[in-house]
DNA sequence: GAGAGTGTTGTAAC
DNA sequence: GGTTACAACACTCT
């Protein structure tokens, strides 16, 4: 999310929203009233939390733009006519494939005042947009807990938060108000980068062990981040390329194959209600 | 063709 | 309160 967010910010700052076509209500939490509060508004800033994307705009400092992508959520922008187009980014469209846009699932399209278009899809229309006021938005702040990235991020006390649960680690770092911005690739990644048992209670995990999950975090997010990310680009290709961290994965989507790190084979089995891959002899 | 699995999380139930 | 199971949905893979 903070290379979508990157390269959101890259595109739609400062530029006036001139249309809003809303092709699916549910993902604007059947607000009726969307296009028209966003319709003649300019982006000011995309911020995130977690996973949740945060727009605001310049002139309305009381009105933000909450985006969540959930499972299947993409953007996609498109350049206007009038504008150049600046060739491989990721969130440039890729036209010639067949599909005419917007398509299939594609919920809602921006229009912006240089003929520029930013695509919103989902298929499986679990993500949303939702405006709300700076007060809702506080509350949705407070419901996220750390951040890794952040620099304030302190592994010390992450430790010792981690090890007062009463879970498994695996349930414990996808929750997102105790951690927030893992997800269930990166989860697996740090467990197996720092040997634990995925299923492993947290009130067992060693404060040692804690405080590397913690660094491990930070270090694995930041390196996605610096190869472009791995969701985002993996659902813009769907025939077969992978985006760039993909290939960079020791454990996720790889059951079956060698471990990097002791050669076993990497096995997966459902941990906290989610597919978890692990290393059988390098994480106790 | 049926059934399981999919990157997330809000909600109901324990 | 914390934690778990499941639903929301549309598609792909066994």
């Amino acid at each position: 999310m903070e290379t979508v967010r990157r390269q959101l910010a890259h595109r739609v700052l400062g530029k006036e929203v001139v249309a809003v076509d809303v092709l699916h209500l549910k993902t604007v939490r059947h607000s009726r009233r969307f296009a028209a509060r966003v319709r003649g508004r300019r982006f000011a800033a995309v911020d995130r939390v977690g996973k949740l994307l945060i727009f605001s705009f310049t002139e309305t400092p009381e009105l933000f733009l909450l985006v969540h992508l959930k499972m299947t959520g993409q953007f996609f922008y498109r350049a206007g006519e009038d504008v150049s187009f600046s060739g491989g980014h990721s969130l440039d469209a890729t036209f010639g494939d067949g599909d005419e846009w917007p398509h299939k699932h594609t919920r809602v399209v921006f229009t912006f005042a240089d003929g520029a278009k930013l695509y919103f899809n989902d298929m499986r229309l679990f993500g949303y947009m939702r405006l709300v006021d700076r007060r809702t938005l506080g509350h949705v702040r407070a419901g996220f807990g750390v951040e890794p990235l952040a620099e304030s991020f302190d592994p010390a006390d992450f430790a010792t938060q981690l090890r007062a649960r009463r879970t498994s680690v695996k349930a414990a770092l996808l929750d997102q108000s105790f951690v927030a911005g893992l997800g269930n690739i990166y989860v697996d990644e740090v467990l197996w980068r720092t040997k634990v048992r995925p299923w492993k209670r947290t009130h067992r995990v060693t404060r040692a062990q804690a405080q590397a999950i913690a660094v491990a975090a930070r270090a694995i997010l930041q390196e996605a981040i610096a190869q472009g990310g791995t969701t985002f680009q993996y659902f813009r290709e769907t025939n077969g390329k992978h985006g760039n961290f993909r290939d960079s994965l020791a454990v996720f989507g790889r059951t079956g194959e060698a471990c990097p790190r002791c050669g076993t084979a990497i096995r997966k089995r459902v941990v906290a209600g989610r597919g978890t891959h692990y290393c059988p002899h390098c994480q106790r």
